[in-house]
DNA sequence: TGACCAAGCGCC
DNA sequence: AAAGGGCGCTTGGTCA
């Protein structure tokens, strides 16, 4: 089912013409819920773009439960096809159809002189069926099917929780900020308790610094005969000198107040709801980025403000070491995908190296993100000589993206190719440096962007599963909260179950490699771990 | 004055 | 506890 701007386009045969309802919304919640609509036949719903046909529909009231969003499949497919670069908007698309101009990347910001015409219904249903013929195109079109879905529904997801929000007391936000800080200073002033660690700060040196000022800082350091590379918190720590207990509290509480402190929360937090700008497949391995509200940064400290309301609670769970689970199975290793099939896979992997936890967990990291210091080297050789298999899946991608070359996820989202920079580099005295700059990233690529597809297909499911009136509130790269009336606390945990074991059918089929999502229900987030 | 960069640190 | 890949966001500082 097309949906354009107005119009609303039934594209499976036999199902009619185009028409204009007078009231848009109440035609989709209609065809929603139409008389043989079980899960399995409510329309999907075809668009440019989530981001701005969904919030309409659910100011209205509407949610639908599936879609194909034209945009972000078409920036999926621009990468598989190695045109990394290519403008990805539904517009574009349509022109380079047939064969026209294709218009420059627009962000549709607000105060944007032009604002385009939508694409007519025609043209969506045209990029649409071209879009499935190149995805049929493909090497593997199942799992890019699948991938596609996933990423749409992701765009569900996103809109709903940025329409929803995450519960967020103001009351206790500023009674943690006036607790940590003092009370709220008027505009522009230092809250009392940091103005007082500068003082201290400055009575260390002897004279007035500004703290929030890296150049200042190293040189009050250097004229108290301390040699500083950087202002680092670690690297304060190592030296021994008055103003650095001020200084690390001072960093730590400034940074609260300018990220999460009351002018945060007066632009962020309304109705007693944190509604952040998720952006889809924002980063390149697929993960989520925001695009306003620092969602995913929010310090651990404020967990304590996000509360239920009365009568209902959090369901918070999270998936435990993803990302080495995502590898076991994706490499097909049987020593790992063993030790994966245990709840805590570090110990179980200890126990195949016959080593400590600590050591097992590094050579996993390490062959992760292509780590080289301390231990690495020792570690990483026990690795290759343990789980060949896994060892090699990750090294196949190191070399890949030192040649230059593309990797790609388990369901087929692509890397960037290199730039032009790069590849200068790579051919000057330096490139051998740049080339295992690029092997870190595509290694750790193929395993966070399946990690980013298990937990897009984890929350599609969950979505599904979840009663009303239950909703998914926040979402982190491998932690999900859903936030629902206190009685349906034990459905909701065992949604997250199923959902955990259906995303791991769906994305890799039959394997031994568990992946487990414990879910706790908790009145308040802080009390969650 | 606005655009841009680097530093630094929060999250996974 | 950190290593290491990915981000967002703010501040100070530079440059046109």
């Amino acid at each position: 089912m097309v949906l354009a701007g107005e119009t609303v386009l039934p594209i499976a045969s036999g199902q009619g013409a185009a028409r204009r309802p007078a009231d848009l919304a109440a035609a989709v919640r209609e065809l929603e819920a139409g008389p043989d609509a079980g899960a399995a036949r409510r329309p999907r719903w075809v668009w440019a773009d989530t981001r701005e046909a969904y919030p309409p529909l659910l100011d209205a009231g509407v949610r639908v439960s599936r879609c194909h969003d034209l945009t972000l499949t078409e920036g999926l497919l621009l990468a598989c096809e190695g045109r990394y670069g290519e403008p990805r908007s539904a517009r574009a698309a349509h022109a380079r159809l047939h064969g026209r101009p294709v218009p420059d990347e627009q962000p549709s910001m607000p105060g944007t002189l032009f604002a385009p015409e939508p694409l007519g219904a025609d043209a969506v249903a045209e990029v649409l069926a071209d879009q499935l013929r190149r995805v049929e195109a493909l090497p593997d079109p199942g799992r890019f099917r699948l991938l596609v879905a996933a990423e749409s529904a992701g765009a569900l997801i996103a809109a709903e929780m940025g329409h929803d929000g995450m519960p967020w007391r103001r009351d206790v936000h500023d009674a943690l900020l006036t607790e940590l800080l003092g009370p709220r200073p008027v505009h522009g002033m230092r809250p009392a308790r940091l103005q007082a660690l500068a003082d201290e700060v400055a009575a260390a040196f002897g004279h007035p610094v500004n703290p929030d000022s890296v150049q200042q800082l190293v040189k009050a350091f250097k004229g108290a005969g301390v040699a500083l590379k950087s202002t680092r918190s670690w690297e304060l720590k190592r030296i021994d000198h008055p103003a650095v207990e001020p200084l690390l509290a001072y960093k730590e509480l400034a940074r609260l107040h300018s990220f999460h402190g009351w002018a945060w929360a007066d632009q962020w937090v309304r109705g007693g709801r944190f509604r952040p700008e998720y952006v889809v497949g924002g980063v390149v391995s697929g993960r989520w980025a925001t695009s306003g509200g620092g969602a995913l940064q929010i310090p651990k400290v404020m967990r304590r403000v996000v509360v239920a309301d009365e009568g209902w609670t959090l369901v918070v769970a999270d998936a435990a070491q993803l990302e080495p689970r995502v590898l076991a199975a994706m490499a097909g290793d049987a020593g790992l995908a063993r030790a994966a099939g245990e709840i805590d896979l570090y110990s179980a992997l200890a126990q195949a190296f016959g080593g400590d936890r600590d050591h097992a967990k590094i050579a996993m990291l390490s062959a992760m993100y292509g780590g080289t210091s301390g231990d690495a080297p020792k570690l990483l050789a026990m690795m290759r000589q343990r789980f060949p298999h896994a060892y090699r899946f990750v090294e196949d991608a190191a070399k890949a993206g030192e040649e230059g070359r593309l990797v790609r996820s388990w369901l087929g989202r692509t890397s960037p190719p290199p730039s032009e920079r790069w590849r200068e580099l790579v051919a000057g005295p330096e490139g051998g440096r740049a080339a295992r700059d690029r092997g870190r990233f595509t290694r750790n690529f193929v395993v966070q962007a399946t990690a980013a597809e298990w937990a897009l297909a984890l929350m599609a499911v969950l979505r599904g599963l979840l009663p009303e009136p239950a909703r998914l509130v926040f979402f982190q790269h491998d932690e999900v909260m859903v936030h629902c009336p206190l009685g349906l606390a034990r459905e909701v945990i065992d949604a997250v179950s199923a959902a955990a074991e259906e995303a791991t059918r769906l994305v890799f089929g039959a394997t031994p490699v568990r992946f487990p999502m414990e879910a706790v229900a908790v009145s308040c987030y802080a009390d969650a771990k």
